[in-house]
DNA sequence: AACATTAATCGCAATTTTACGATTAAGCAA
DNA sequence: TTGCTTAATCGTAAAATTGCGATTAATGTT
């Protein structure tokens, strides 16, 4: 139990899932917000703009790191973390593609 | 923990991170999608589509109505789910509005 | 009333997520 | 080298999520 059974739906299902959970955490959502508002590269003052632990905050951006959102290049004693750009175009294409479809539904319940 | 600090992030980072959350798991995903292409409302046979069991099914049912996706009318013994349309579309608004940011880093490092 | 059908809820187990203190690793500065 | 700064990782605890069998509730049928 406790384990999704991914294996049982369509790879696009897996793929809209996957990228929700990852941006399914304010944490996270504050993280990419910030590295968007910054048109440069920040070198981790994540920590400080951020409620939670200097753990806490390297465990998020590892999710994101894992998902591809985003990249960090080291730079001295910091790490330099922006967005991968065409990553989060085809993340923002995978919502964009679900949410084209409209709602029609003609029933009365509705 | 396990503790989402919900309460230190702003309003609108939780609101994305609910949205994305309740669309983070393949079912849900399945769910919304049969919904969609069903043009008219369908009654119950989500459980029959879906490699889950009732139990299941009707708790990520649950889930979807909680934030308002969906809403289920009853209709004699079985229940006629589809989606709510003004729903949809805030959320669907909330996601475009996150990725209506440009990603615009000029450093060397990205 | 007795029975059948459908979906929600309960109770439980396994897993995953979130969070953080402590430690480690890597680079820079004296 | 020694010390400082920064970020990743480890270990652990608490909570949330996922899944399902069993039960319950509600409605329709005979």
């Amino acid at each position: 139990m406790g384990v999704t059974k991914t294996q049982n739906f369509k790879e696009e299902q897996n793929k809209v899932a996957v990228y929700a959970r990852v941006i399914a955490h304010p944490a996270r959502v504050a993280i990419l917000q910030y590295l968007l508002k910054q048109k440069t590269c920040i070198c981790g003052d994540l920590v400080d703009v951020l409620p939670l632990a200097q753990a806490t905050v390297s465990q998020h951006l590892k999710e994101l790191k894992a998902v591809g959102l985003i990249k960090g290049t080291v730079e001295g004693t910091s790490v330099c973390y922006c967005i991968d750009k065409h990553k989060w175009e085809e993340v923002r294409d995978v919502f964009f593609n679900l949410f084209a479809n409209p709602v029609e539904c003609q029933d009365k319940c509705c």
